[in-house]
DNA sequence: CAATTTTGATAGTATTACTATTATATTTGT
DNA sequence: ACAAATATAATAGTAATACTATCAAAATTG
């Protein structure tokens, strides 16, 4: 569908020099997703991923200002191709219904099939950014960060959603806070079925989270 | 309704040393909220926190393990005074929409009744479990936090609610899933309309918050 | 192949997140 | 009231974090 050389590139805020413009870019990008998912972002430093990809500290920053701007970069890189996915899922599809379906098929879905040959591992990605994706906005930062475009991407995905949502009830008053909603219960109840299971009921099992997203938001458009 | 000496205790997991036990104590988190929802988690540390009530980090460590532990206790106090809200708000109430209404109320509310005198400033606290409370289970400990039984009295107010749900509709497959995303949502949804609006549909508005918690959970029950 | 850019190596600073020790208050039991 | 126990303050110290700065070596590019 899309050639092999189809890349996702973000807004330059969200980086010092570009990780895509050379080699070892990338090699941050790839092996700090990596290290990111493997000791979350509390623990993550940029010291520990110079010394796993044999750089040093200063390299690092030379291409991102910090570990919180890292972290975004790799969040509006999940959200530009999920933006794609979301945008192929309903594409020729006329009927509301069966495009909310597939856009709750796609949010819910952990290893989505590979678009041309992704720089970053969609499977890890989306593990982080399920993970750690909150902490993107739940800080003192997020008005300046707001301000300097760091959420756009995120943005165009509610609002994507939230057309859907208007098509199957054009009355409905919430479709942003409902789309919003949507997707932090996919990232959040998976979670919570994973480490917190008193909080959900079984919705670690894909299909099931599928099932819950789909009743509420049908139902709540009624 | 309540004695003047009502008071909030939460478990001893939770402390080293009962901040409640002294009056130094009581100033530690009395002021460590206010510190913690004027420069946020990431900012807040216990030095600071030390000079703004004049004593030594070395005092504050005889109390909290570190400040993990003390926004978890925060997060307990809170949860354990929500649960005490929330079944003054059910109680002789015997249709159970009304219930779930009260509930909804009680849950968006920014400044409830004062029960008491409370050693917390209930609005503040609001605040910052609005803001900070995702943090306390986003981290690679968690598991290991629900063991020590960091997040009991949290279960137990998604339990409650729970049964709320399931008198509506005895049939829902996906009680707890719905409380929990009720709540997440209303923390949420308000910080968006606050800081990232084109994410929410106007719900910093208590009454919009109110309205859209209640028709998502009615029209689920259906 | 010279000029430019990128990276590596090294050093250094302020802050964070603690731990340890000891002296001085404060509280408690009798 | 006073000795004993406990709590707090003062001070010092450590390892790690989160950077910034400098300069030489390597790689790229024109």
């Amino acid at each position: 569908m899309f050639k092999d050389n189809f890349r996702i590139e973000v807004n330059s805020s969200l980086f010092i020099k570009n990780p895509t413009s050379s080699k070892l870019g990338e090699s941050i990008v790839k092996e700090g997703l990596s290290l990111l998912e493997n000791i979350g972002y509390e623990d993550f430093t940029f010291k520990k991923l110079a010394i796993s990809i044999q750089t040093t500290e200063s390299t690092l920053y030379r291409y991102f200002e910090n570990k919180h701007q890292f972290l975004m970069y790799l969040f509006n890189y999940y959200w530009t191709w999920m933006e794609v996915n979301f945008t192929m899922a309903i594409t020729n599809i006329s009927d509301p219904k069966e495009q909310l379906k597939r856009i709750i098929g796609v949010l819910v879905t952990q290893a989505p099939q590979k678009i041309g040959s992704l720089l970053l591992d969609e499977f890890l990605l989306k593990q982080v950014i399920t993970n750690e994706s909150s902490k993107t906005f739940l800080n003192k930062k997020v008005d300046e960060e707001n301000k300097a475009g760091y959420y756009l991407t995120f943005k165009r995905n509610v609002c994507l959603i939230s057309e859907v949502l208007l098509k199957m009830n054009p009355n409905y008053l919430y479709p942003n806070a409902l789309a919003a909603t949507l997707i932090e219960a996919s990232f959040h109840q998976r979670y919570f079925g994973l480490h917190l299971p008193r909080l959900t009921n079984e919705l670690h099992i894909t299909s099931n989270l599928e099932d819950f997203l789909l009743h509420l938001s049908i139902n709540a458009l009624i």
